[in-house]
DNA sequence: TAGGTCATGTAAAGAGTTACATGATTTT
DNA sequence: AAAATCATGTAACTCTTTACATGACCTA
């Protein structure tokens, strides 16, 4: 998957390593992300296999290594690009304690959620900031679908507070407790 | 992770690898799943560090290797659920695609899309099942935080359904292309 | 009797992160 | 002068899946 980001990333013009590094930063890291360890390494394999070039670009005293695609790498990006879009069941982490919050007191489970929905805002707030620049900046037909995958992440958002939120509410006005008689015994 | 999931489970009572393997399937798979090559070695792992034990059972010719959570699993298991839900940015792999269709033409984008509506949908369905069931077999209060995630899934994947609805929509009306010029160039 | 499910497990491979190592340049 | 940023890279570790190996039982 790194490998045809990579490769994606590259369809609009030669970067280096750390400039990849910081577009997905930028602009997938809600969706996707990789680090430096994985990046370089990355790097290293599209060179063996020919769909990608480097010339060292030395401006001043700092050094670089700017990739550039080739033909061959996007024959290759295009080829996967063209697939069908498969639908991973993701990981959602957070769920994961929430499904067990029966063996939690509810006044905990109602701290934690209402930390937990102050957390997604300011991540979320970090990525309308960035919706509010990209689209004073750019015109939003030029780069639609970035622009339609950055929509997402704001909803994706929303959604998890609104849920989040929801349930505190319930669990505040609910008389009935929600918890685990297993828990009571212990 | 995965050791917490399985403590969780044991809390219910006792079970086999296989049975958990199955539980999760069933009621977290939508969010967190575990293939028996890393639920078996996690079993072992939390009996070396004696917060399980299991019993040989035998009914029939059947072998069984029935896992108890011991007290000193409860205080782990409980002692991680206190802690505050992290929100970690999931990876989204079937917007990595659609972050470079640009380079794809109209035609096979709104194609491709379609067909991930209809994957989604049927994953929906499932999970939607899933929950006429346990709506009809349990009293949702009882089991309110598990209910809730599962609410949870289902809204995600209605979410992902019109999120893709609109883009097809968006891209089934509007004149502009959204193509990328060094698409067309090459 | 063949295929499916029940049941446990291991070995190899994959994909990734974290931490470290290095060194220049830029900002405070 | 110290801290942050630019820039590249490696090694160890973690977590996970896939594929394989084994064997019993059940059903069509």
């Amino acid at each position: 998957m790194l490998e045809y980001i990579i490769l994606g990333f590259l369809m609009y013009g030669g970067k280096s390593g750390y400039e990849l590094k910081q577009r997905m930063t930028y602009s997938t890291s809600y969706f996707f992300d990789a680090s430096f360890g994985s990046i370089y390494p990355a790097l290293k394999r599209l060179e063996q296999k020919g769909l990608i070039v480097y010339r060292e670009s030395v401006e001043g005293s700092k050094y670089k290594k700017v990739y550039q695609i080739q033909e061959s790498g996007k024959v290759v990006f295009l080829n996967w690009l063209e697939k069908p879009i498969i639908f991973e069941k993701a990981r959602q982490d957070h769920l994961v304690q929430i499904f067990f919050y029966e063996f939690l007191s509810k006044e905990k489970a109602i701290e934690n959620l209402k930390m937990f929905v102050e957390e997604v805002g300011s991540v979320a707030n970090q990525l309308n900031e960035q919706k509010e620049e990209a689209t004073a900046k750019h015109s939003i037909y030029q780069f639609y679908y970035r622009y339609s995958t950055m929509l997402y992440g704001i909803d994706y958002y929303r959604f998890v507070t609104s849920w989040c939120n929801e349930l505190i509410h319930k669990l505040e006005t609910d008389p009935q407790t929600a918890q685990s008689e297993c828990f009571r015994n212990i």
